[in-house]
This record gives structure tokens, C-alpha cells and sequence, in this order.
DNA sequence: CAATTTTTGTTTGACTATCTATATAAGTGG
DNA sequence: CCACTTATATAGATAGTCAAACAAAAATTG
């Protein structure tokens, strides 16, 4: 997975007609786009890092992660929430069973789904790697006076905004699977 | 090539005691996290999808896009721009250059080294995809008021330095080895 | 109820990307 | 010349990804 993902081009930088335009007019969006691409490119590195550390792959690195923020996760959510078929995650689920890292269990109603649910052991690898860059964003961010925090999360979502183009399927986080069949043997 | 490239965990979601914390102290971080989460989204499917409709990959419009904002490059400091080993790049030129896209010529001076450049090819296969994400951005931004413009650019520089990892703390933490077996025999 | 369709997940086979390690070749300094 | 470094290429191995075919359980329909 390199997983790879600039995801913006590089700026067409012509230093030189900065003149020629009332300058920040088209210059504005440039800079902004700069910084976006520096942020992918330092979260991707970041991705590649903490997997490295691992000694696992982004993808299982990210199904991972899912997987401890969202709790026991059916399959088919797990390839929507980390973007890939259901092929795919069916056989990187299996690596990770190998690993011993998550488990299966069939669901007890509805006997066709597949929870997948995250082992102590898989637990343990994750807070053996953790995310220093996501840690040292909540860090400094926190230090930050309130107005600029705000100022910040406002612009953010501004941008996700200005890139929306109908939805965003807003990744995992919100589209939980419904809750029918009650992860883990907790129930009624 | 996984790409896939989320790069930041998912909120660990604790709606339930909001009001245990002076609200907005440690919420708003993970709202702009969520933020970012979607941006980083957003751009990983657009790659995908760009990179679809030039029947191209990821990658290999990656080096494109470079090459096409840089010129011509060697193939060591494209293999550093995109982050891939020369090995990677060495093939990933060599599938180019059989489409006609880019060509290789060796360096007049030092023959060691090899220059690689964007044909006329790879120049309309690129604008042939144009990249609908960023242009969308462009737009949207543009329309903006000045000031909220210059709030948004001045908020993502500000990430940018919240994220950036080299200059400040190099790296005190690195020495986390792996929890877990590596998957499938892989060395330390 | 039986027959059909839909949903959910796995398996298989092909393709590709990426990496490490090694090789080739050209410069550089003793 | 001889070692050493730099720049790129090649080979072999690992793995990730997908489409298509398959299987099983549920939902639907008549």
C-alpha cells in the first residue's frame, strides 16, 4: 500500500508573472495546495514508518487501527472502511489470523457475517507502534491557543469541503454497522 | 500499492463523557484529526480514480506529475520524490518508457547517470487526465473571500508545522522493534 | 412451503508493485 | 592501476490487489 498517495500534483511554480496576476489571487490557492501535499506526503511517510515498525503492511496496519477504534468490525465494513474488496481484506484478515493478531467469529443470528474482532495480541503490536505523528499533532495542537485551534478545525473542514464532491463516504468512523448482531459475546 | 494511505487512526470515539472535560480542550483536536482523516480520503480516491482513467497507475502518474513540474530528472532524485527505491523506479521507467511516455538519456558529463524526460506522449496522456480534485479546489478556493482564504492557507501551513516530524524532535523513539513475529518470515 | 434472489464471505488465478541483494559501469582519489 | 564511491539496472522473492467463480445463509416470492 504504499501505498503511495501524494494526491495532489506539484505547483506549477512560475515565480517569475507573479506580477502579471493581482497576486494572491491565484497565488493563494497554490500555497494552500503546497501545503496540502505536504501534509499528505508527511502522513504517508508516516504510514510507511509506523507499518515498518510493525512489521506489517500499511493495510494491515489500517485495518488494524480500524479495528481498535471501531471494536469488533464485520468484514464487508472492514473493506469499506479501509477501501479495498472484500477479496482482499478476506485474505489480509487471514494473515493477520495467521499472526494471531485478530480473530473470527461467525455472527449468531445472521450466521452469513463474519465479525472480526482484535486479539490481545494484536493490541499489543499496535501500542508497540504507536503513531508518532498523530501523537505529536494531538501534542502541539493542545498547547495551541483555543482561537487557533478553532481556526484551525474550521479551515479543515472548510477543505473538506472545497474537495467534497457529493459525500466523502466519511470513512469508518461514523457508518458503524448496525447493531443486530451484538459483537462479542455481550448481549441481552 | 495500497496505496491506501489513511496515514491517521480513527478517533477513539467517547461521546459519553464530554462533560467530564472542559469540552473543546481534547475534542477539538480529534475533530481536526477527522478532518484531516477525510482529506487524506478524499485525495487517496481521487489518485485512484485519475490513475484509472489514464490506465495508469498511482505511481506511475506520480513520476508524471513530477516530471512534468520539474522536467527532466534523474532517476535517483525521482526515486527520493516519490518515495521509492531506485530499484522501483528503475522498472517503473522502464514500463513508461515501452508506452512512450517518458524516455531515458544518459548524462553527457557523467554517464553514469540517466535523465529522464516526459514526451509529448506523456505530456497529453497526462492532461488527458485532468486532475478533477484539485481543479475542484482550485475553483472552490478562488471564490472564497480574501480573508477566509488567507485564514484557511495560514491554518494549513500551521498543520504542516504541527506535523512536521524532521526538524523538531529527529527521533527518540525509533527503537520500537516489532511486537510480533513478522508476518511470513521477514527479517528484523 | 419450495424456488428464487440477495447478501455476505471465501477461494482461485492472474497480474503488478515493491523490496533486498547483487551486478555493471563510470567516476574519484590514493 | 587499485580501491572506493556513486548511479543505475537486473534478478528473485514477497505480497497486495482484483475479478470471477463459488458457497452458504438469509430474505423474498408465489
Amino acid at each position: 500500500m504504499a501505498q503511495l498517495s501524494e494526491g495532489f500534483d506539484s505547483v506549477r511554480l512560475s515565480a517569475a508573472h507573479a506580477d502579471m496576476w493581482s497576486e494572491d489571487m491565484q497565488d493563494q490557492a497554490e500555497v494552500a495546495l503546497v501545503a496540502l501535499r505536504r501534509v499528505l506526503k508527511a502522513t504517508a511517510s508516516n504510514v510507511k514508518s509506523v507499518a515498518l515498525k510493525t512489521g506489517l503492511t500499511a493495510s494491515q496496519l489500517l485495518v488494524l487501527q480500524v479495528l481498535r477504534t471501531q471494536g469488533d468490525t464485520l468484514t464487508g465494513d472492514l473493506a469499506r472502511a479501509v477501501d479495498l474488496k472484500q477479496a482482499t481484506i478476506s485474505i489480509l484478515i487471514d494473515k493477520l489470523q495467521e499472526n494471531g493478531l485478530v480473530d473470527r467469529r461467525r455472527g449468531e443470528t445472521d450466521r452469513r457475517r463474519v465479525w472480526v474482532r482484535l486479539t490481545d495480541k494484536g493490541r499489543t503490536a499496535l501500542d508497540g507502534a504507536p503513531d508518532l505523528l498523530q501523537d505529536r499533532f494531538r501534542t502541539r495542537f493542545g498547547k495551541l491557543a483555543d482561537w487557533e485551534q478553532a481556526s484551525i478545525t474550521a479551515s479543515l473542514l472548510r477543505v473538506v469541503s472545497l474537495l467534497d464532491a457529493e459525500k466523502i463516504e466519511a470513512s469508518p468512523i461514523l457508518d458503524v454497522a448496525d447493531v443486530n448482531d451484538p459483537p462479542a459475546g455481550k448481549k441481552a
